[in-house]
DNA sequence: TATATAAAAGATAAAATACTCTTAAAGATT
DNA sequence: AATCTTTAAGAGTATTTTATCTTTTATATA
């Protein structure tokens, strides 16, 4: 598994909070109920988001989370990163401490290539291309695809 | 993290039988020391991989584990299928089960593409080619690189 | 000002993963 | 026969990840 469970519903969250497009918060427990994620769990992802100044959030009624800037300015490697750290995008196939161009691994330069190929993808791609095409084509973010689109 | 310790820990007994190119038993006993991975460990590790047919072991004095085919002939991709499972090149990037040109997700179609490069890459590299390259080029194995290759 | 709402924060629990250790059995070598 | 080494199974520990629960703090609104 390349992303962690944390990592994973925080991209979900984001897609979601993406396709809003509004700049009213929404609640946590809304966003835990639509993509059928534990509350709790999700707060406490959400909140390394925001942490990491990609949500802001509010107290009180009417509060919640929202993005922090325009989805297309949000990349998914910004999500990830926040969730599941750098090292994803910079850490050995072998697990090796310090495998890198000075002392690299057998697989080094082949896994690099790749590596840099998928942080790539993560860096180009924004939270609004994503959440564009999950509502233009209705795609599903849940797993049993109830998820509705707004 | 994109592979599991057990199967890091695989691929780097795997280079290191491929290195030796004999049809001699290794003793795990030996690969563990040379590899600095837990005896008890690497055992059950090197067992899936007798299971699944990548490795010969012979009980008794000069027992051990060898490949159990030509190193060229065994790809990175079939010593990670065997310990982690084909689930790496095949799951969802969200987690979304039975994730597919069917029904997919948003990131599907981007992820999919990834994916395969990186399957790609795993099923035409060879033990050789990385024993080889590993063997000529001294690079290390082992997080200390006090590793000899010989 | 009082109250309800909702995030923040922290403590705890459960599950999965990563290891370690022990025992017994069986095959291979000397 | 004695010894070496894998096979196999299982128990036990440690760490990390995932998930839940409770308390505190901030805010809107009546």
């Amino acid at each position: 598994m390349l992303l962690s469970k944390s990592c994973e519903y925080g991209l979900r969250a984001s897609l979601y909070l993406a396709s809003i497009s509004s700049d009213k918060y929404i609640s946590i427990k809304k966003l835990s109920e639509k993509l059928d994620i534990s509350f709790h769990f999700l707060t406490k992802i959400l909140q390394e988001l925001t942490a990491a100044g990609l949500l802001e959030s509010m107290k009180g009624p009417k509060g919640g989370v929202r993005l922090s800037k325009a989805s297309h300015k949000i990349s998914l490697q910004e999500v990830v990163v926040a969730i599941d750290g750098i090292e994803i995008f910079t850490e050995c196939v072998l697990g090796l401490p310090g495998c890198g161009s000075e002392k690299p691994c057998p697989m080094h330069s082949m896994w690099a290539e790749t590596r840099d190929d998928i942080e790539e993808v993560f860096r180009t791609t924004t939270l609004k291309d994503m959440s564009k095409k999950g509502k233009q084509n209705d795609l599903r973010i849940t797993p049993d695809g109830k998820f509705i689109w707004q």
